[in-house]
DNA sequence: CACCGTTGTTCTCCTTTCGTTCTCTCCGGT
DNA sequence: ACCGGAGAGAACGAAAGGAGAACAACGGTG
């Protein structure tokens, strides 16, 4: 029963997150249909009762707007597969801890945590330490900040650009260098949503 | 027994929030008529019958006053109290929503969260736009990140360090340089606990 | 005490909004 | 052609939101 999104549903369910992470209220099917630039409340609902029976949203009831499932995808948990640093592969943790993470860090698809080991991302505000929420993606939009597997052996963390005939991974620290790449050698194996970091 | 707030509701029970930040009197019900642009007091009383009912409110008392339940927020959110623009000027206004944060980035005592403006402190990896879980203390080891108010006028978030006879504020920014002040002249508000970024 | 204004409460009546369903059209792909 | 995704628009019923009147319980003033 997972019918998987059409790319509509999916920019409805994208545009919900982005507004339930900047604490908008629940908006209505009319504000939705100004902001998705609808004409037609009725073609929005279509796609809204999609999301209900995907489980992504909560069914609607009078006046109180249209609001994220809470319950269905929030487990509240994510699990913790290891620790990622500049050059070397992911090292994964034995024991599959799983750490409590906030709805609105996560993204659509299915996502975990990793630690930052490493000063790689430091002008991104990305330290040593910090955990990140990755969502498991094979692709990429230019800038984004991805988990990326060069030639099948070191997973970094880096913010891509992919140019035509090339793709480039661009750390964060002015004491290192762009690396270039064929695009074949570079695996996109996540996209970086969010970021966490405990201070004590 | 637990409906969800419609949105008439949520403004009122929002207003009610800012007004108890604030340290306003419980207001009647012609006041917070007035001040929801109402004409009809029986209007209002239909929205806060059901804030009663939805147990954030305290039934009214004949004499004067609505005040709001004790305890009344959800679990494993906090307060979302406004911005703190790292650089200058006074602690925003208050905003009252709750925001999901994930116990292992909270202090022992009451916490709130804070979003930063500004680039004040981007060398600790604190950049414009993230959200920080802030911890009520009225004091803190050196070393650590406060919400510090100086002179009772002005809210910065700082890096502490406190010395004998003088308390001084490092920003993390190369173009800004540490602030040093007597130390009656620095009162800290609460200590970072935890950051929170997300990103799209 | 009777008088008055205030405050909480309940009740009708009305308008607006919202979710829902329906039909019809358009476009792109196999 | 066929089909499914996508949008426009109309229409309906139900709920939300609001205006206003009416009423009981107080608190003061004369």
């Amino acid at each position: 029963m997972k019918p998987a999104l059409t790319r509509r549903q999916q920019e409805v369910y994208d545009f919900l997150r982005e507004q339930a992470a900047d604490l908008h209220p629940s908006p209505s099917l009319e504000e939705l249909c100004r902001a998705m630039d609808l004409n037609s409340r009725g073609s929005l609902h279509k796609h809204i009762r999609a999301l209900v029976e995907a489980g992504l949203v909560e069914p609607m009831s009078r006046g109180r707007g249209i609001r994220l499932a809470a319950g269905a995808d929030a487990p509240g948990h994510l699990p913790f597969l290891g620790y990622i640093a500049a050059g070397r592969p992911i090292e994964a943790v034995v024991d599959p801890r799983e750490v409590e993470i906030p709805a609105w860090l996560r993204g659509a698809r299915p996502c975990y945590v990793l630690e930052v080991r490493g000063e790689s991302m430091v002008d991104e505000g990305i330290l040593d330490g910090d955990r990140v929420v990755v969502e498991s993606r094979d692709h990429a939009r230019n800038g984004e900040i991805v988990v990326a597997l060069v030639d099948d052996r070191e997973a970094t963390l880096k913010r891509i650009e992919q140019r035509p005939g090339k793709t480039v991974l661009h750390p964060a620290n002015a004491a290192m260098a762009p690396l270039e790449f064929a695009p074949e050698r570079v695996a996109v194996q996540g996209v970086v949503t969010g970021l966490l970091r405990s201070y004590r």
